[in-house]
DNA sequence: TCAAATTTTTAGACAAGCCTAAAAAATAAT
DNA sequence: ATTATTTTTTAGGCTTGTCTAAAAATTTGA
């Protein structure tokens, strides 16, 4: 249907939009994918002319319905994959993303209505991020970062926001999962880093580390 | 490492080169690949170039050890995929191998070992074809079909030499798969048509038809 | 407000992988 | 031994997706 760079671009923009709710830059999509400027100028005319995106000159893009929903299927197949390789092939959460990066492109309607039954349908992918249903929708989507919480408060880590593998090998080598229970004892306001207690061990994290974890 | 059509190529010449023996010829891999022989002559330098295939020119290709081992390694791929496909997303053994088309190409290592792992280390594909091990060793190769034998005959099915579809449709209306026993009623050595006993029904087999079905 | 800095687009080029049409080599037929 | 046919290669062109350098538009800010 489509091709691979085209999912690629749609991808992104989706992510950039859920980021910042107006028009997506021409610039923001070129750092987000690793190219240039004037290659994302040829890009977004090839999907504006088939109706994925709307582009106005100088102005960015916004997806279309259609490219919203190419995006998220990509983002289906994605998070399925990564459900896969750490629940059946015994993956770490960190080696996942990479190799989902390329089995998200294969196509086959089929193919992902049998893996997600095979899965047991699941809502959200190793990270905590949710996993979209057939028609696109999310169930619900995480809002409460780590750094909200003050002195004293209790939060159970449902997802991070990076999936970078130093990141979350960073996470794992102190015990901090999905699930992880992370109790602030104390906060220091001028730059919002932390220390916390998680599985019985105290921690010192600093707000960009805390921006980063979903609790509830 | 090598690119998409690289590897259709490699493994284009390796099936080729199993039936033939001697030098692979432009026009048989363009056939095979449904491309055109000014195409196949442009790649097959490239591959030349990159010590993949022996070429002399007008005299066809063959492949060098590492051409060899890349091909293989895509076919181990392939294989162990379609065991994915059957035995855990319960897919049948006709739907498959499209999917595998492309998921041969994902490239990771450790994902093959642990998905070869997942599977228990299968020996053989849906459709009897061998799996090579990492080395690129196939453990043994059919070479009986369904033609050789003659009547009151009896064999057991081990694999099918096409994986076409229809074909594979055909097989299936007609309960013949892997384990099938298929006894020979009556032979005609005219055209080499047979009368066949399998799962207690008759069944009246082409020449072209019992040629594509390997038995011991 | 108008010059400077930044962002975005355009122009032109390149590699990969394919194509058609024509030339060259090899093979088959007379 | 030529001629005819088939196979293979070459030449030139096209599309996709990328790049650099330069031009144009927008935004910043003095
Ligand atoms: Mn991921
Ligand atoms: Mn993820
Ligand atoms: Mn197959
Ligand atoms: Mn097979």
């Amino acid at each position: 249907m489509y091709s691979l760079s085209e999912e690629n671009y749609l991808k992104a923009i989706f992510h950039l939009q859920e980021e910042s709710k107006d028009a997506v830059s021409t610039n923001a999509i070129a750092e987000r994918m690793d190219t240039k400027a004037s290659s994302v100028t040829d890009m977004v005319k090839k999907l504006s002319e088939k109706s994925l995106v709307v582009y106005i000159k100088y102005q960015g893009v916004h997806l279309t319905e259609e490219g919203r929903l190419v995006a998220v299927k990509v983002i289906r197949k994605h998070r399925l994959w990564e459900v896969f390789l750490v629940d059946k092939l015994n993956f770490s959460w960190d080696q996942v993303h990479d190799i989902a990066e390329q089995l998200e492109h294969i196509q086959s309607e089929k193919l992902i209505d049998k893996l997600d039954t095979f899965l047991g349908q699941p809502k959200f992918d190793p990270h905590g991020d949710p996993i979209p249903d057939k028609q696109g929708n999310f169930s619900q989507t995480h809002n409460k970062v780590l750094s909200d919480l003050r002195v004293t408060n209790i939060g159970i880590c449902v997802g991070v926001k990076e999936s970078e593998e130093e990141f979350l090998q960073y996470l794992s080598r102190h015990d901090i999962g999905i699930g992880s229970q992370i109790t602030v004892l104390n906060k220091e306001e001028y730059d919002g880093s932390m220390l916390v207690e998680i599985a019985g061990k105290e921690l010192f994290i600093s707000v960009e580390i805390a921006n980063n974890i979903y609790i509830n």
